[in-house]
DNA sequence: TCGGACCTGACT
DNA sequence: AGTCAGGTCCGA
């Protein structure tokens, strides 16, 4: 399950070989991979072959790549990009093995390339493999449009332009231009769930559950604390809590379950053994030894620690974040 | 603002 | 046979 950390591996592992490379084919094996392409597979292959990939760039768990047309003007679009939840981006040789000796790649029967859905052919052989078992990640063309604050559109955009398919996402938290009181601010202006504002990806990007309740959990919160009832220092605590769970795990090449998700080169993360609240239910709290509890939240799990994440209690040292009359 | 749809495979 | 997992989008 692919969150910010691992996207941002994918998109580093992507950039030195497919960047300058000009796309000669594309092969479409499961058209429900495209469907949110305008137009269609005839749309996709008239914008990709021939096209040169320039530059690959992410904001949030979108990822995309610029391209230039054969004379090397920017074609004004996108090749945008999502993970889904069992998406990968593998790059393989012409012959079809993993570049990265390792690549768990057995029998048949646990052949992740049998969810192979689509693959981009670059002129040097080299081939980008979209692997998806459950078909919520997809590949299409989106135009550019300015981004709104001006600043660099996402990580590893060269210059303020971003796809239309991506300018309903906020900044994300690995993002240099992500400007964390603000999103406080954003926070703390909602009446809702801080774990459902943290899940809105319109308010700060590339959090899922999972760093969702990592993120709660480091900063002793509980996921149904209204984000109104947060001081200003106690919502940037959680956002910086946030980044830092998902910096940890960039560092350690991101976080691995089931073995759905591997990076780029096919490797799985390391990352899912230091999680403190994600998936442990009933296991003792690593600050407190209180039992990790489970509720459903929002149709999805929530994993906290009743005893050590607080609410808005009276006996809270932070704050409230509005303030009572003075009486 | 919330629930369902989209998907598949693993598990009970 | 039924349940669960989860990111995003759409519609009630």
């Amino acid at each position: 399950m692919p969150e910010l950390p691992e996207v941002e591996v994918v998109r580093r592992g992507l950039a030195p070989r497919t960047v300058g490379r000009r796309i000669q084919d594309l092969e479409v094996l499961d058209a429900r991979i495209i469907r949110r392409q305008v137009g269609g597979e005839d749309r996709l292959r008239a914008a990709l072959v021939g096209s040169t990939l320039t530059a690959v760039a992410r904001r949030g768990k979108f990822l995309w790549w610029r391209l230039a047309d054969p004379d090397g003007a920017d074609t004004g679009e996108a090749l945008m990009g999502h993970l889904g939840m069992s998406g990968q981006l593998r790059l393989a040789t012409a012959d079809g093995i993993a570049v990265t000796p390792g690549a768990d790649s057995e029998g048949p029967a646990s052949d992740p390339l049998r969810h192979r859905r689509l693959s981009l052919h670059l002129e040097d052989g080299t081939r980008v493999d979209l692997i998806d078992q459950r078909l919520f990640g997809g590949l299409w063309t989106s135009p550019l449009v300015p981004a709104a604050d001006g600043a660099l559109a996402g990580v590893g955009s060269p210059d303020a332009l971003l796809p239309e398919g991506a300018s309903h996402i906020a900044r994300d938290l690995l993002d240099p231009a992500a400007d964390l009181p603000s999103i406080a601010r954003a926070l703390r202006a909602r009446r809702a769930a801080i774990k459902t504002l943290l899940l809105n990806q319109e308010i700060v990007s590339g959090i899922g559950n999972i760093y969702a309740d990592e993120a709660l959990w480091e900063a002793r919160t509980r996921f149904d604390t209204p984000g109104a009832a947060l001081s200003q220092r106690r919502a940037l605590a959680i956002l910086r809590a946030a980044g830092e769970v998902m910096e940890r795990a960039l560092e350690v090449g991101g976080t691995s379950f089931d073995a759905l998700y591997v990076n780029v080169d096919g490797r799985s993360g390391y990352f899912a053994r230091s999680l403190s609240a994600y998936g442990r239910t009933g296991e003792p709290c690593p600050r407190c030894g209180g039992p990790i509890r489970r509720e459903v939240h929002m149709n999805r799990s929530s994993h906290f620690c009743p005893r050590c994440q607080r609410g808005t209690a009276p006996s809270a040292p932070d704050a409230p974040a509005i303030s009572p009359r003075p009486r």
